[in-house]
DNA sequence: TTGTACGCGTTATCAC
DNA sequence: GTGATAACGCGTACAA
């Protein structure tokens, strides 16, 4: 692997003038820059960013600490930030932590030691371990997707807390009353905020419950658990709010086991959208997360950061959730004759199962 | 950000004696190991790798170059690519393309600056170039997904041909002879394969024509125009194949807009499986390939080649796909007549449109 | 415009 | 069992 000192032995310069044909940093004769350039080209000369980095302290790497890149939210974010970073010419180390604290520590450590000149983190629960570590190393955070009990880090979320209260305006517009929340790990913060946002819609309506409120992982698997226990209670819920993307395909998956219909039996709203990309013929009515631009906006509070240096205050930015209206919360509820009901119950239940067998 | 030397100097020793204790290298008496533990703690040391990875020539870190990591199939690949790293406590690296030879370059020499220990590569168009440059740099390449002209790098990859060929072979057992593959581009050998492997299973099949090919890119815009291609044929095929994800979700949506029903009134089965999580209601027969196990795969053979080193022999690995019959193939293809099926068309038709409005 | 000397933080080599 | 020294490849500071 030649050196710059094999460059410049080969063009008759001290690796000094070579560095600074690399790096357009100094003054080089025209003739002299040729000649390098041309040694250059002859011996395949790559610089060794390692060895720059020791001297510059900087290394162009950043990192993006989450939860699990599988999941089409997460992916969509990993991929704006890939293409915010790519455009400062800055490249991506990429870690999941499936919500482990161990791991997310583990890979912080790795990540500091690698030098990389800043971290985006998906903190698995509190993250504050993870962020100290940062810290101590001045190493810039910046915390995505979700919010911090205490202000030590930058924040670029999304409004879970809005995007919520409107679902739930949603379903309280059309008559709903017995709802349910199916959401996720307790000392998660979108998971809070989306309990509080849609509670807060039921508080507002007038003669409504407070909705029950399921807690349990973001996945598939808990979205079924919930579900289960949801249309267990009696009198059963008149809509389900799935807090999450994989909730709610848990959810749809276990209502249709239970021969429930959505939204005829039960009208269903949840946060995340699935990506055009993956879902042939939309359904569900959801609150979107700008997933792309969050990571694009990580970014750029990242560098931001990088730039500025640590300080006290710290910017939060809270992106809007766009609320999408489809099927899968039903129009307005009105009384139904439990009768008439059962009567078409058996050949629409049979068509609407059938027929779901689509994507 | 303290040093080695910061700690020795603490503990009393040289830092030699410090990089022992951290690295398990050499002989150190118990004594002095605790000094130096305790140093370590107070000042909280974390080595540097960067330093260590100049004189080591070892990073620890190898990279992913894939087309997009937003594509389900190949999230799942990265996933499993960062298992497998994390296993062997690597760090990983990812950049995506867009089938982009240029980007592909350009990352390429991204990665090789920072002296990653391997790449792992899903070749835009030819790929030689890269290769060719990390040859140059005496860094291990595994090419992934794809398989390469030339034997100049280890192949993981799945069996494209295979998969493809098991689908025209349902299609063929079923009855149908008119059919088209909405390919991929020309360049990219999966393409290729799987128009290959769908041709080989109607030339075996007696009376049946040879499939009609059509050739865009791997995305659902182009799934759509070569369905509204395909469709426009005179007579229409009866059965259609999309060669992957994308291009399948665009058949899907451009069917729906023709009001061309699956698989009442064409077959449909494509190539890769769309993630559990993603689909709530799976429906279409395709070949799956072991995303997650390529992934894992890529990275042990890569180990394998880090440590063994350059050779002139290659190996290719070839996973199975696995074939998914599900709704969207049908069911045995009868002689229609033209008359009845436009009587029920009306009606048949609503029913589909609109209860395919779920997932 | 070009070059020399040195240091970044770590480890390999060799000596004690 | 421990340490001094040099070297990894590059860029800053200063000199010519």
């Amino acid at each position: 692997m030649p050196t710059i000192v094999d460059v410049a032995t080969r063009a008759g310069v001290a690796a000094i003038t070579v560095s600074r044909v690399v790096n357009g940093s100094g003054p080089v004769s025209s003739q002299v820059r040729a000649r390098v350039e041309q040694a250059i080209a002859e011996i395949g000369y790559v610089p060794n960013s390692i060895a720059r980095s020791l001297r510059s302290k900087r290394t162009d790497t950043i990192a993006l600490v989450l939860t699990d890149m599988t999941n089409p939210f997460f992916t969509t974010v990993a991929r704006g930030v890939e293409d915010a970073a790519s455009d400062a010419g800055l490249m991506l180390l990429i870690c999941n932590t499936d919500e482990r604290d161990v791991d997310e520590q583990r890979y912080v450590r790795m990540i500091l030691q690698r030098q990389a000149d800043g971290i985006l983190l998906v903190p698995a629960r509190g993250g504050v371990a993870a962020i100290k570590q940062c810290r101590d190393h001045e190493t810039p955070v910046v915390v995505v997707d979700r919010r911090l009990r205490e202000r030590v880090a930058d924040v670029v979320r999304a409004d879970s807390r809005g995007g919520a209260l409107e679902l739930g305006r949603i379903l309280a517009s059309l008559g709903h009353s017995r709802t349910a929340v199916l959401s996720g790990p307790l000392s998660v913060s979108t998971a809070d905020d989306r309990v509080a946002g849609f509670r807060k819609a039921f508080a507002e309506a007038h003669q409504a419950e407070p909705p029950r409120v399921f807690r349990g992982e973001y996945t598939i698997e808990s979205g079924r658990t919930m579900a289960r226990q949801a249309m267990a209670v009696i009198p059963r819920p008149t809509a389900l709010f799935a807090a999450n993307n994989f909730i709610a395909i848990g959810v749809l998956q276990e209502l249709d086991e239970l021969h429930v219909r959505v939204p005829e039996d039960v009208a269903l709203v949840a946060f995340d959208d699935l990506p055009q990309a993956m879902v042939t013929f939309p359904f569900l009515t959801v609150a979107a997360q700008p997933a792309y631009e969050m990571g694009q906006r990580s970014v750029a509070v990242l560098l931001d950061r990088m730039s500025t240096g640590a300080t006290e205050t710290f910017h939060e930015v809270v992106l809007p959730t766009q609320l999408v209206v489809r099927r899968s919360s039903g129009d307005a509820l009105r009384e139904r004759d439990p009768h008439s009901q059962s009567a078409v119950g058996a050949l629409s239940r049979m068509t609407s199962v059938t027929s779901r067998r689509l994507e």
